[in-house]
DNA sequence: TTCCTGACGCTCG
DNA sequence: GCGAGCGCCAGGA
């Protein structure tokens, strides 16, 4: 899926903009890695909005297309997954080879 | 407009 | 090392 099919069916799912650019920042997030909230938050442009950026995953209607699963705790926990849970958020990251 | 809530982070005891 | 408390920003009622 393009880019630009996957901002306007952001749009659609009625997210702001702030939104968008973290679900944005989060698919850049390579095959195999991790990033955490507050990582995904300063790439989005907002540095201090971890907590934002959390609520904005939470939203994400494109799981797991947009990698939300590889957003994680600055503590390296898992932190919650709203697409199967932690458990199946695990899986995933297993899977891509993100963590042991 | 105001208040509450949240997939978090950091500091302090 | 660990838990509690507070701060952070944005969105929704």
């Amino acid at each position: 899926m393009k880019r630009a099919e996957i901002i306007s069916t952001l749009r659609k799912n009625n997210l702001t903009d702030f939104q968008i650019d973290v679900l944005l920042a989060t698919m850049k997030i390579p095959k195999g890695e991790v990033a955490t909230y507050k990582e995904v938050a300063r790439m989005a442009g907002h540095p201090n909005a971890y907590r934002a950026a959390g609520t904005a995953l939470r939203k994400n209607p494109l799981a797991p297309m947009i990698p939300c699963h590889r957003v994680i705790k600055s503590d390296g926990s898992l932190g919650n997954y709203s697409s199967g849970g932690t458990k199946r958020k695990k899986a995933i990251l297993q899977k891509e080879n993100a963590i042991d």
